[in-house]
DNA sequence: CGTCCAGTTGACCATGTTCAATACTGGTGG
DNA sequence: CCACCAGTATTGAACATGGTCAACTGGACG
């Protein structure tokens, strides 16, 4: 299948709401966002997308949210059209589709649930979800800035900034810079009330 | 494909969590809902499915949430590997399965952007949607309790049915029962600052 | 050294939660 | 037919959490 390469700079739009859903993408390096632009003008981002992960299957005809590239970022793309065709003569091309697309709904779940938590759970539940898809070392660096967090998990970026200050002063995290984060994970799990899967 | 008629009874089980995920669903009559209940005891609702819709695909393997017949229900179940079996010969049943997926993580990702609204326009949302997938008329009758409104909403109970008087007092909607809503849309809508898909 | 931008902090405020009391509704048995 | 009961819903008052607005900090870069 032809895959053609493909680079964005920092703040770049990869789609756009209500565009045609041409192209499947993964994600080389680099990080994206998926957002919606609330008429009031807030922001929800709706996931973040790390190497490795597949993303741009939100889709019937046309994309529900935008993409952009959160900084410099490499992504593969394929056209949509030609894997669904494959998959209807491959099963296992098929099958990986299949669960692909059901991780993807995992993770909207997994974000429904952290809506409705209290500001701490969401900042911890979002750096242990972040420390897991990236590395398995107790160091994370964040490559979205503040105001992304808030929009992901639904707060302010002052509400953000205060449970990132919190979770320090407990000693459930360091923060050598603002975008490197080290987790304490027995003290995180500790703080966190929640069952997420 | 051999589809089988199943009757469930107010508050029975369809699937539990965790449950190996063997069957598609899709509700004849009555409503079901799917749930995941977190360690703090709170439940969360992921949807609600009425009449026509399909459910059952959140899963790889095994069932991501409980699933619940809200009261007397309906439902066709077909074998799960049969469908995708099929789908991987038949290029139309493979667009029909991809579509409903597709529209499964719409519904996810427009109940992430409600979680962040406002109560009144969670409740608005909630009423407007049910509204549209079950008749034209202005009038609703509604299969779940505030409970269960409430558990979906990511609202305690008390705040549901506060915001259900509020919008009688303003003529948004009245309530000549408690499970039956007539909705004055112009009146709603003007309420209804959000842009939900 | 000054500017700019991201992030942090503080004081006050609004929205929704909590806890508790009260009302309604539908079904059952006298 | 009515009285009672249990489950469901509504209302009220005090409280807590996060939002808002505004001031301040700190680091990168010219």
């Amino acid at each position: 299948m032809i895959a053609t390469p493909m680079r964005f700079t920092r703040n770049s739009e990869i789609y756009g709401e209500d565009e045609a859903a041409e192209y499947l993408y993964q994600v080389v390096s680099g990080a994206v966002r998926t957002y919606k632009i609330l008429e009031d003008g807030r922001r929800q981002i709706g996931a973040f997308y790390l190497p490795g992960d597949i993303f741009g299957f939100e889709a019937e005809e046309s994309h529900i949210s935008s993409a952009e590239a959160i900084c410099e970022t490499h992504l593969l793309m394929v056209k949509r059209t030609a894997v669904i065709f494959r998959a209807s003569h491959e099963r296992e091309l098929a099958r990986q589709l299949w669960d692909a697309m059901a991780l993807e709904l995992r993770r909207f779940q997994a974000h429904s649930m952290l809506l409705i938590s209290s500001a701490e759970d969401r900042v911890i539940a979002f750096l242990l979800d972040i420390s897991r898809r990236t590395t398995k070392s107790a160091a994370i660096d964040l490559p979205m800035s503040r105001q992304d967090v808030a929009d992901y998990l639904g707060l302010t970026i002052e509400t953000v900034s205060r449970t990132f200050t919190q979770l320090e002063q407990n000693g459930a995290i360091a923060l050598p810079t603002t975008r490197r984060v080290e987790l304490r994970k027995d003290t995180l799990s500790n703080r966190f009330a929640q069952n997420f899967g």
